[in-house]
RNA sequence: GGAGAGAUGGCCGAGUGGUCGAAGGCGGUUGACUCGAAAUCAACUGUGGGGGUGACUCCACCGGGGGUUCAAAUCCCUCUCUCUCCGCCA
């Protein structure tokens, strides 16, 4: 959620921001309410005012044993206008809010301007893709054929877009979990299991809703299955006053993911990039606003750095306004190189919200000096997507024989286990 | 699932219709005393919003929402959460 004054006080660079990001929403419907809902809060203001004065003068009248009758009729009425400038206020409010709640962040300066994925720059490609003596195969024909993925069964236990995995599969799969999970948690993350099943004051904060409601799977008794640990890990701090020495705050996070890819049939159909439920260890920062950059461009690096230790070739991409998720005002994605494909596939996203999450959900800090609280910056990233990690691994570490080689630093997670056959 | 109890400021905890934004304590900040510290004493110490260049001023907030009343932390309804006992369960 923007700042109602930013946009009070700045509309022609709020309107520019939503040009950049090839959004047609019109902002002077905002500006009409925030003026017309001014004037309604001072009359009322004034109203409470009298009312409280005449409320104490009255109060006064009958402890003193006196007719306060008269006073009473005339505050009768003042009430009656009370409640029905508040009622009016009360609905301007929530056509505000929900205009609000659907204008999307404005992008930081440094983001370039763009239509879409093809605008986004590259800031840096890491290692050579590896040259094959051989037609390197798809990850779902190398995973069918070591028994290791099951697509059929998944579809007949489940339906489309889940998988099972299988042996060294499944156990490929827990290494990658735990191996960053060790690998973030030395880098000063605090681990975090949080509840996979949210409500929709969470959902609300991280920005999911109310936009993009069709995106999620819902649950009976009204939870919603986490898209991404980003919310409950984000909406951990919801509401709080955090102090300034404890920023900047990092928590590392295993959940699964749901997401039903609503608008998205006949992309990625087969194998294992796009299904409705996910393995992910997310990472997650709550900074100070003033250096909430560095912060990102340290997260991208913890990121980054589990793409090292496997030696998976990747790049890093800066998003275009274009392309730029809703909530987000700078986004660097890692895109890994998947040689069944022959291109490079995203497998993390890292942004920095600034203040725009942290408005929703209300998470602010004190700070050292002065008085008041101010907003923090959140910032989240995947460190990384697990399944598409294994995709990776799979395509990348894939042999003539049809064998994949564990890379070293999984394997000790593997008991050791060199090679999957 | 059944029965009961509760939710008040950073924390503990008073307050059952009127000068209560809220006693008291703890914690914190500043000052006095001190060589310094402790102890003691004093003052200050919540959040959001509106108006004003400004000193300042007004409004709202006692778990969330709604209602009764001239007036609600206090009365009523409802939701959420916490705790105790019983049942069930991994």
């Amino acid at each position: 959620m923007l700042d109602l004054k930013l946009i009070r006080e700045n509309p022609e660079r709020v309107a520019k921001a939503l040009r950049d990001r090839r959004q047609s929403i019109d902002i002077q419907p905002v500006l009409d309410l925030d003026t017309s809902k001014r004037e309604k809060l001072a009359a009322v203001e004034d109203l409470k005012r009298q009312r409280n004065e005449a409320s104490k003068a009255i109060g006064l009248v009958k402890r003193q044993g006196g007719d306060a009758g008269a006073a009473m009729a005339r505050m009768k009425e003042v009430s009656d206008s009370i409640e029905a400038l508040d009622n009016e206020l009360r609905e301007i409010d929530e056509r505000l809010k929900a205009l609000l709640l659907n204008i999307p962040n404005i992008p930081h300066e440094s983001v370039p301007v763009g239509a879409g994925e093809e605008d986004n720059p590259v800031v840096r490609t890491w290692g050579e893709p590896r040259t094959f003596g051989f037609t390197p195969l798809n990850h779902w024909d190398i995973g069918e054929k070591l028994g290791i993925v099951d697509f059929d069964r998944a579809a007949k236990i489940a339906g489309a877009r889940f998988a099972v995995m299988k042996g060294a599969g499944a156990r490929l799969e827990r290494a990658l979990i735990n191996f960053m999970l060790d690998l973030q948690t030395s880098r000063g993350y605090m681990e975090m299991l949080p509840p996979f099943m949210v409500n929709r004051d969470s959902m609300q904060g991280t920005g999911q809703l109310p936009k993009f409601e069709d995106d999620l799977f819902h649950v009976d008794d009204g939870f919603l299955l986490i898209p991404t640990a980003e919310v409950p890990v984000t909406n951990y701090h919801r509401g709080e006053i955090l102090r300034e020495e404890d920023l900047p705050v990092r928590y590392t996070a295993y959940t699964p993911c749901f997401r039903r890819e609503a608008g998205s049939y006949g992309k990625d159909t087969r194998g294992l990039i796009r299904q409705h439920q996910f393995d992910k260890v997310e990472l997650v920062k709550f900074a100070r606003p003033d250096n909430s950059y560095e912060e990102l461009e340290g997260l991208l690096n913890d990121a980054e750095e589990v793409l090292r230790r496997l030696a998976l070739p990747y790049r890093v991409v800066t998003l275009c306004t274009g392309d730029l998720g809703f909530s987000a005002a700078k986004t660097y994605d890692i895109e890994v190189w998947l040689p069944g494909q022959a291109r490079y596939r995203e497998i993390s996203s890292c942004s920095n919200f600034e203040d725009f999450q942290a408005r929703r959900a209300e998470i602010r800090y004190k700070p050292a000096v002065g008085k008041g609280t101010a907003l923090v910056h959140t910032l989240n990233g995947s460190g990384l997507a697990v399944g598409r990690t294994l995709v990776a691994v799979l395509e990348n570490y894939q042999q003539a024989d049809g064998t994949v080689t564990v890379p070293e630093a999984l394997r000790q997670y593997m008991g050791g286990l060199e090679r999957i056959a």
